[in-house]
DNA sequence: TAGATTGTTAATCGATTAACAATC
DNA sequence: TAGATTGTTAATCGATTAACAATC
């Protein structure tokens, strides 16, 4: 068939998979990388070889967003990483509220990707009085920890977007709910525990322990091996 | 169709789904925390509710491992538990090596989920010549920092099965083949890059900035203009 | 043009879901 | 038994893959 207005429509539109979004941030990344080296354009089996992904889900992912490509050349890598960016929404910055200085909430704090990345950490928060008030350095600007209870008139201010929840498990769904409260739809949650969220609100998790035990599962698998022609036929 | 004998068999045989392993955790942690309130039995109902997921999803995944529930009275707690942490292989305790002792490494060394998940810290190393033969608190032991190019002695001597590199992106790649070479197959990797291993080392990445970025990617869509008129302050 | 590489197609594979028969 | 709830089925949905026509 030919490619009519209504195919092309439907390309550009609105329904990008999940899992091609998922990819987005790896391809922007290589791209950043390849421009950083001053590769001008490159071909779909080259940048799936640097982003770990097969080429046919390279271009299969790209055609959602467009026809970025030229056909005998490549992508150029600039007009790629833009197009990408801005379908990620990237073009302009994004403010993130991180909530628990713990470790790793120091250690967020700490993360030079953000600034990098389009993202800027506008507040700090905390439950405990003995953190509230205390000065946190993030990305060269000092910042004044400051309660979860003002956690409104900050994100109010601020016009943060992003929640990050570094938090122990059990004061995560209060925080959250707190956050949700003060206008907050993005969360990324780093405690371990299940957050209970309006449908409106985006969470995503980050779990160490959940990650470490999909690893010990395939890593008990392996070991299994060496007992080929016993057990089942 | 009656449940024949080979049915059955490819039920509780080698193929669970990877999308059902990767819920697994999520169910024995959410079960450990109903034996800690005294829940003895609880159905597929509760259950998926507590884990946020449905209770049809649920089912399926557990139906997966075997079958452990009782139709009419719903899974006993401990029981279930007990066969998930077999299925994951968390009766025994594996072996962890951290790579990097920045924020993020330090972070990740003083994280108690470690021990009370089945997971041991066993060694830590680092490439910096400032940082090697410095002190860390890992788990109520203090661990000295080892350098990467004794990564070979130390997996063996700890019989350390997982890695998980804390590193900048410029050297996790060369850090990844060291812990290869040195005969890890399980990788966790926090750097923000694209590793190469060989097929039969299973590595898994967690990636701030991706999460990020699929976050603004939604939130982008959600209000389809991210800045109304003020642009950033 | 001839060679190279994209964008799209169609087939396949895997995951989700709702419904319900089995059975406690 | 009657009510409750599992484990399984079959339909649907979404993602992956290989192949190739379009086209630079």
């Amino acid at each position: 068939m030919s490619p009519t207005a209504s195919t092309l429509t439907a390309a550009r539109s609105r329904g990008i998979p999940e899992a091609t979004v998922a990819r987005l941030p790896i391809y922007h990344r290589v791209l950043s990388a390849l421009m950083d080296q001053g590769v001008q354009t490159v071909s779909s089996d080259e940048l799936a070889r640097n982003c770990g992904v097969s080429p046919a889900k390279l271009r299969k992912d790209l055609s959602h967003l467009g026809s970025y490509g030229t056909r005998g050349v490549g992508y150029d890598v600039e007009f790629l990483s833009y197009h990408i960016s801005r379908e990620l929404g990237l073009t302009s910055p994004w403010g993130v509220v991180i909530v628990g200085l713990g470790n790793l909430g120091h250690a967020l704090a700490a993360y030079r990707g953000f600034a990098s990345r389009g993202f800027n950490v506008v507040a700090v928060l905390d439950t405990h009085p003995d953190v509230v008030g205390t000065v946190v350095e993030v990305g060269g600007k000092q910042l004044r920890v400051q309660s979860i209870a003002d956690a409104g008139a900050v994100v109010q201010r601020t016009r943060a977007a992003i929640g990050v929840i570094a938090t122990p498990a059990e004061v995560a769904q209060d925080v959250c709910d707190r956050l949700v409260a003060a206008g907050i739809r993005s969360v990324l949650n780093f405690a371990p525990a299940v957050l209970d969220t309006p449908a409106e609100v985006e969470v995503r998790k980050v779990d160490l322990a959940v990650e470490l035990q999909i690893l010990a599962f395939h890593e008990q698998r392996r070991g299994e091996e060496p007992l080929p022609e016993a057990m089942n036929a």
